[in-house]
RNA sequence: UGAGGCGUAGCGCAGCUUGGUAGCGCGUUUGGUUAGGGACCAAAAGGUCGUGGGUUCAAGUCCCGUCGCCUCAACCA
């Protein structure tokens, strides 16, 4: 008991503190360190192979779709961004400005960009020409800035790394499907590759992207109940093309105008799936984007046999393409067990002589925290399955805690008594925005995301005939 | 930007009220022992107390400024 209470104390209590775990985890698991100017992250190796395993599933599902990676200038000169009137507004407050380089103050100040429509909308008029040129789509994995007042690692840092697709298109319907195309890409890949069941659709006037004609999102729910906006992909209709001039000559010898998209998810994308999954232990991470997915733990490292043994077995996981690490440093058996628990490796197998002799191996899965034996003969399809096994389970546990908590609401009370408790709240919505900044103002949640084809009596707060159903959370 | 909390060894902290030799735990290093849920013994190294100024014979401790981090609120992926 009073290691158990050691263990305890090296992070905070998830139900009792979650911001402090979520600080601790991240650091103590080696994600992330703080770095030297506000808001900023250094994501350590263990954080970024994270992210690389993010971008190659995301890269596969965008090639199949047509989309090439390509890469646009971190500069933009502020005069792009004046040029479509909303945009400008939505993020003049958290754009930080280059004014001086090269020892001079520079004639005109370049933006570090927070978003790439501007620049991207400015090659575009420059590369669309005729219908032939369309559908143009490109992708860029990059950083961006955007100066926020306070920050968390991965969920909220003033620089950050996300893709921003980009689209051109030569109609309104066929930009409309692209839009709705990713994001089903996006949801089909949080729940496939990060476990994390969404909600998707589209978002309210006050909540879409600067400059956006439709805002739709994938919401994920947190261990808190709190929801994260985890991927946007918005329908731009032809206010950036308009504004940029991207025009083409139609198969009619019309100049028209084109329909453009962006859509993107960022390293946010690592802290959802740190306060989804993870518990009392710290990280729980999902087979397809652990770093390691399976630890081999020598029991008795020391007697003949074992080490060797570990060796082989590891060696025939990676010959199978399993993501493997052999725990051969001096600590404690026990020591190790608690450690790759923390860090959230799904897969651990303890290796003795007593299993050697037996021709056998102990499995304990992460996400349960059960014991299994197995032999050790055809142990690389034995630990495949396994991990299959419980990529497939994390989603269904984490769709079983968010169901459980999404719930109705008739008025404000009821609204404000489910997110107090951590609840997803549906509820009726009039349209107005009177009505959708009173519940901001008195309870804290926003509207995160149109409750597509569900249909209710009246507007919880001012009891007119409704015209939506609305999720509401309170949000990250 | 508003409110609160915190900066002391790599990490976590005590010391501050009432000024007087820089402490503890973990980790690290060395040697030895160690079998299945954070092992044990012995020895050692490790500090401009965030930073600038002030008060004082004397400041980690008191006063003023400043920087940073964490939490909550407002703004946002």
């Amino acid at each position: 008991m009073a290691k158990e209470n050691q263990f305890v104390e090296q992070i905070a209590d998830i139900n009792a503190d979650f911001p402090q775990w979520y600080t601790d985890v991240v650091l103590k698991t080696k994600l992330v360190d703080y770095g030297p100017v506000k808001g900023t992250m250094v994501i350590r190796p263990y954080g970024y192979a994270i992210w690389e395993n993010i971008q190659n599933e995301m890269n596969a599902r965008f090639k199949k779709r047509g989309v090439e990676n390509a890469y646009f200038p971190l500069l933009i000169p502020m005069s792009y961004f004046t040029k479509e009137a909303e945009h400008v507004e939505g993020f003049a407050p958290e754009v930080a400005v280059v004014t001086h380089a090269g020892g001079e103050e520079l004639s005109e100040p370049l933006a570090i960009r927070p978003t790439s429509e501007t620049i991207i909308g400015t090659m575009m008029a420059k590369w669309v020409q005729s219908y032939r040129d369309l559908p143009l789509k490109v992708n860029q994995w990059c950083n961006v800035m955007r100066w926020e007042k306070t920050t968390r690692p991965f969920l909220r840092t003033s620089e950050f790394l996300w893709q921003e697709g980009h689209t051109a298109h030569a109609s309104q319907q066929e930009a409309e499907e692209e839009t709705l195309a990713m994001l089903e890409i996006y949801k089909e890949f949080a729940e496939n590759c990060l476990a994390i069941p969404v909600l998707t659709g589209r978002k309210t006037e006050k909540e879409k992207f600067a400059g956006a004609v439709a805002t739709y999102t994938i919401e994920a729910m947190m261990r808190d109940g709190k929801s994260l906006q985890s991927g946007t992909s918005h329908y731009l209709g032809q206010n950036f093309a308009t504004a940029f001039d991207i025009k083409y000559l139609g198969n009619e010898g019309v100049l028209q105008t084109a329909y453009t998209t962006s859509w993107g998810v960022s390293t946010r994308l690592i802290g959802a799936v740190i306060m989804t999954h993870g518990d009392e232990r710290g990280l729980v991470l999902p087979p397809v984007v652990a770093p390691i997915q399976c630890v081999i733990v020598p029991i008795a490292a020391r007697k003949g046999g074992v080490i060797e043994a570990c060796e082989a077995l590891k060696a025939e996981l990676e010959a199978a393409g399993v993501r493997v690490t052999l725990d051969n440093t001096d600590n404690s058996p026990g020591w190790k067990f608690n450690e790759w628990e923390m860090k959230g490796v799904p897969v651990r197998i303890e290796l003795g002589p007593r299993d050697i002799e037996a021709g056998k191996m102990l499995c304990a899965r992460r996400d349960t925290l059960e014991k299994q034996e197995m032999p050790l003969s055809g142990a690389a399809d034995s630990v495949k399955e396994l991990l299959a096994t419980v990529q497939k389970d994390m989603l269904e546990a984490a769709r079983k805690r968010r169901d459980e908590r999404i719930i109705y609401a008739d008025d404000m009370a009821g609204i404000l008594a489910g997110v107090e408790a951590g609840k997803f709240v549906k509820a009726g919505w009039c349209g107005c925005r009177k009505c959708e900044d009173k519940i901001k103002e008195e309870t804290a949640a926003t509207a995160r995301v149109f409750a597509e084809g569900e249909t209710t009596e009246k507007c919880a707060v001012c009891g007119e005939k409704a015209a939506h159903v609305i999720v509401y959370a309170r949000a990250y």
